[in-house]
DNA sequence: TTCTAGTTGCGAATAACTCGCAACTTGATT
DNA sequence: AATCAAGTTGCGAGTTATTCGCAACTAGAA
């Protein structure tokens, strides 16, 4: 049960689709390579302005619609990063096991972090109540390391 | 340092506010106590509702500032219980224990859970990365023990 | 009571998506 | 290879969810 995922992410993108009645489109394509070899969080804009090398033409809209997709799909992951700048998402490809991210929230810099203790917990979960888990998204927030010698006094909050 | 967390929610608010250089105001007041009193989590739209009874005059654009500061605060934290309906966010009071939600996607029911688990990753993090954590969010998606007895076939995905 | 800096209500402005629809593809079928 | 139903896309026009600018209005230190 808590396997299914993983094995779920390595069928190809275009078999995934079309179990569900999706289609690989040129555009689909293009998109998730895009977060593939990002290796990074990206968000929507972003994510356009890559594709748009292969595919010029490539609408917003469409972006949006494919990333929808995808994240259904389980072979991509949204975040949003303690929304440190702005209220949008970001998103990256999964890989075979989940991740944390950090966001420091007062430079901004995101940290991956990866331990056993999150499957066990999820697979704890998932003992415990009875359902099944898709998607696993654990975001922190907080002082990292380099802010934290800085030595400054907590910051103003504006209104 | 773990612990700096726990103590600081006990204090009182409008001490928590001072020690920022803001105010007690009678809208900050009963914003945080309707999210108190809620016990679940609230959009903005429904926090202003609420909050009228108290305050007829309020303002959303207020609402969405209150929130703010109680957020970098650490009075309360803000969930989007995977955008099960629309990009928005939900808000809560915190309470000395963190805990998780689990949304299902198939009915939309909201799960709350703690395990000490994770206050346990939590440590562990810290401890290794040197940083400090002041928000951990851990939002999971899947499908409710009810809605997998209803043994339905996985669900289409529109484009 | 005074005074200064923080706050609020408003309406306008943004940001971040989402939709409707006609034209265009995909891929199963013949 | 040609056909075709159903899924998709590009557009531009919405919608939703916040955020801002600013003048009037407090909170709370002095």
């Amino acid at each position: 049960m808590v396997l299914a995922k993983h094995l779920k992410q390595r069928r190809p993108v275009t078999r995934e689709l079309q179990a569900r009645g999706l289609r690989m489109t040129a555009q689909r394509k293009v998109i998730a390579e895009v977060l593939q070899k990002a290796g990074k969080h990206l968000d929507a804009p972003e994510v356009l302005r890559r594709a748009r090398q292969q595919l010029p033409g490539l609408h917003l809209a469409t972006v949006y619609r494919a990333l929808e997709s995808l994240k259904k799909l389980g072979i991509i992951d949204e975040l949003d990063l303690m929304h440190f700048r702005g209220t949008g998402h970001y998103y990256e490809a999964r890989t075979d096991k989940d991740h944390m991210h950090f966001t420091c929230q007062r430079c901004g810099s995101v940290l991956e972090i990866q331990t056993p203790l999150f499957e066990k917990l999820k697979a704890q979960i998932e003992g415990r109540h009875g359902l099944s888990i898709r998607v696993a998204r654990l975001e922190l927030g907080g002082i990292c390391g380099t802010c934290a010698a800085k030595k400054e006094k907590p910051e103003r909050i504006s209104a």
